[in-house]
DNA sequence: GCAAAATGGTTTTGTACCCAACTAATTTAC
DNA sequence: GTAAATTAGTTGGGTACAAAACCATTTTGC
């Protein structure tokens, strides 16, 4: 007595036996259809590849954003750091700390508000940036090819708009 | 209103004056056309909006995906639940702790295997996903209205696309 | 039949993240 | 000018996750 005591009258015991056979035969229900929960899936999968990609160049791949950023803005706060990359500040804190004591990142206190840092990139930064870069390439030339040229800048402005829009509607 | 009262006279110009005013006006170089890096974002921020939606049913976003899927699938096991919504298996250890626990989830050694656990909903567990599925319609059409009803299932096609294909790639 | 491999789950360890509370510096309000 | 509010960053507490090492129970090979 595998299972299914659900709607053994109506659906098919085939396909409900199958379900734990550990394939791919399972029930999603709304989930199947679910914007938020597929976008999850695919992160994750997409970063779990991203990851096995710069494994060599150890340093991870929310690193990556965060020395691109740097690097094309010199002078960044890391509160707009934050923002811009969508993480809390707080998150920052041990990750900057982690990038400037392995010498990636500089760390000046701005003469004008001393509360907050200047941040750039040393010398040695600018190079693993370089490093992270080809990584990167690589990495999106495989996205690209998943999702295809024709629909690519559509599917990216989506993205865009839902990172934009969700959450602050009205 | 801000604005950029730094540094009136020194070294800056009027481009790097703009990068640290806290608004758009930042060079994300290449990751501006990284699907990677903008699935991240448009995740989080999906993210965040149903964790606010769904904060009076005290129950994460993960938990949901759990609940559903078990509740489509009575009898499922716990790895073949962990591979349906991308984690790891040791992922949903302390999370189904908690769900049976609460009293939602249902753990019965298998009389077949008894390694592996069959799992199932008990009432309360019914009653959660119910109130859950509204909460998840909900954020839904929030990002049904965003994606546009033109474009929503090409977009969630290539969503699965990228779930399933990148990582392993043929 | 029994050692070796495989499998389901758990534990342990480590990372990434958020949030709320905090410190220090700066701006504003009066 | 000083008290109150705001802002940049840090700290502490907690959740979610993966990877690897680890039991316990099949399954497989011979």
């Amino acid at each position: 007595m595998k299972q299914a005591p659900l709607s053994s009258s109506a659906e098919d015991e085939s396909t409900a036996l199958r379900k734990n056979a550990a394939n791919e035969n399972l029930d999603f229900g709304i989930l199947a259809n679910r914007i938020g929960f597929h976008l999850r899936l695919a992160q994750a999968a997409s970063f779990q590849a991203f990851r096995d990609e710069a494994r060599e160049i150890d340093l991870s791949p929310g690193r990556f954003a965060t020395l691109m950023l740097i690097g094309r803005n010199p002078g960044i706060s890391q509160t707009t750091l934050a923002a811009a990359n969508g993480r809390d500040k707080s998150t920052l804190t041990p990750i900057l700390e982690d990038l400037e004591k392995r010498g990636f990142v500089k760390r000046e206190k701005m003469k004008s508000d001393r509360r907050s840092y200047q941040l750039t990139l040393t010398e040695n930064g600018r190079k693993k940036l370089a490093e992270l870069t080809a990584c990167a390439k690589r990495h999106d030339e495989n996205l690209d090819r998943i999702v295809g040229p024709k629909d690519r800048a559509k599917f990216l402005k989506i993205l865009q708009k839902i990172a934009a829009e969700v959450g602050h509607k009205e």
